[in-house]
DNA sequence: TTTATATGTAAAGTATACCTTACGTAAAGT
DNA sequence: ACTTTACGTAAGGTATACTTTACATATAAA
């Protein structure tokens, strides 16, 4: 399973950013190329991005795909 | 669009390891829980792994998925 | 009170990752 | 010659990432 740091990072970037409007959900995803309900459905959980939305979204932040996203085993895998 | 370095870590493991069975398509599909197919589509380049795929590969390879994959972009996006 | 901004939910559709099965080829060993 | 191992291709099916549209709610500003 994986488990993201997406809500926390985005946050940050408001907050501290000079445009938070930049930041906002719908920010975000003009900043990705993808909708608003992309950007929700990730940081919900309720599924895992592509590898190229990975690599975008990374390099948004300005980090490693490694440190927005963390995968873990589950024990019951099939 | 994402280059891979699949195939080049497959061959380098397979010559260096003691069962060389091990990194061929399938011996990689079953370590990764896939299938061959799966494999020999993403070595083509044909697609492209899901985020969580790509963990597994990294780990299976001993390193990083920013090691494994490349992200290029395209003038051409959408 | 009205308007704008940010967030959320739901449902139906499209694109693609991944599976299953089946067949083809080439090399190496028996 | 035949068997095994590794690699490749093709076609149809399932799961899921992502889209589109539409509606709802909360907050802050006019």
């Amino acid at each position: 399973m994986i488990v993201n740091k997406l809500r926390e990072l985005r946050e940050r970037k408001k907050t501290q950013s000079a445009t938070p409007e930049e930041w906002s959900q719908e920010g975000l995803a003009k900043k990705l190329g993808v909708t608003r309900q992309t950007i929700i459905s990730m940081e919900k959980g309720t599924y895992n991005p592509s590898l190229e939305l990975a690599f975008k979204i990374a390099r948004v932040f300005e980090t490693s795909i490694e440190d927005v996203f963390e995968y873990r085993d589950d024990e019951h895998e099939t």
